[in-house]
DNA sequence: CTATAACATGTGTCTTTTACATATAGGTAG
DNA sequence: CTACCTATATGTAAAAGACACATGTTATAG
């Protein structure tokens, strides 16, 4: 991040992908790899580390707030689909909560900077 | 963060602080424990620790974002007091840029939940 | 005059989060 | 057979943030 002579500007959420996460599977369930496809549109990112996408995957789990299922019958490899539990449901409402707080202190940022 | 059986949920932005100070310090030059006060309001951090924030002042320092004098006459301990430099000045405008784009990611992120 | 508190700047270190690299395996196109 | 895409996963380093403590100045309360 911080090359000699230039820091790098980058302006995330910390965490961002992780409600995104939530919100896709709020739409349908949906397999990791398919995830690590639309994360992209959302995050700003260019590419999504497919390794930590995994592992926050399976902590939801973990903690009961997605359940998943191995998809059978389908040619490729195996796919582990991911599905929104009502405790996740509640965890995203919290996110888009804090969100929008968010949201209000880089607009209060925004304004405070414009201001001249 | 992860509490058993309790996500936190924070949503903040990555290295907000260093926006921040900057913003702070093109207001008017000011020492390190006036910024840690004034922080907060901008933040929505309830606290700042006081020694990441002394590191990221010097840090800036060491790339030329900002010069630091200190303060002398005055009584009380000696203040180390910054000043934004021209390249800060310009670091800061790329903040801006970015967090733009962060609140446009937020909204877009808000819009879709709010979809349903 | 002494203890306490507020002011002011800093270092040390642990944890959490993110980044980068690699492993494994099924299926398809050339 | 080889290369590539799909799909899931582990190992580990670096960056960012959290928590604890050290040091010195000055003002105020007892």
């Amino acid at each position: 991040m911080v090359r000699p002579g230039h820091w790098g500007v980058r302006a995330r959420v910390e965490r961002f992908s992780e409600p995104v996460l939530l919100l896709l599977l709020r739409e349908r369930p949906t397999h990791g790899y398919e995830l690590l496809e639309a994360l992209p549109s959302l995050t700003g990112e260019t590419r999504v580390d497919m390794g930590n996408l995994y592992r926050v995957l399976r902590g939801l789990e973990e903690d009961d707030l997605v359940t998943s299922r191995w998809e059978a019958g389908e040619p490729g490899p195996a796919k582990r689909t991911y599905e929104l539990t009502v405790e996740g449901r509640h965890l995203l409402d919290e996110w888009a909560g804090a969100l929008q707080g968010s949201r209000a202190r880089i607009d209060t940022f925004l304004d405070r900077y414009e201001g001249r």
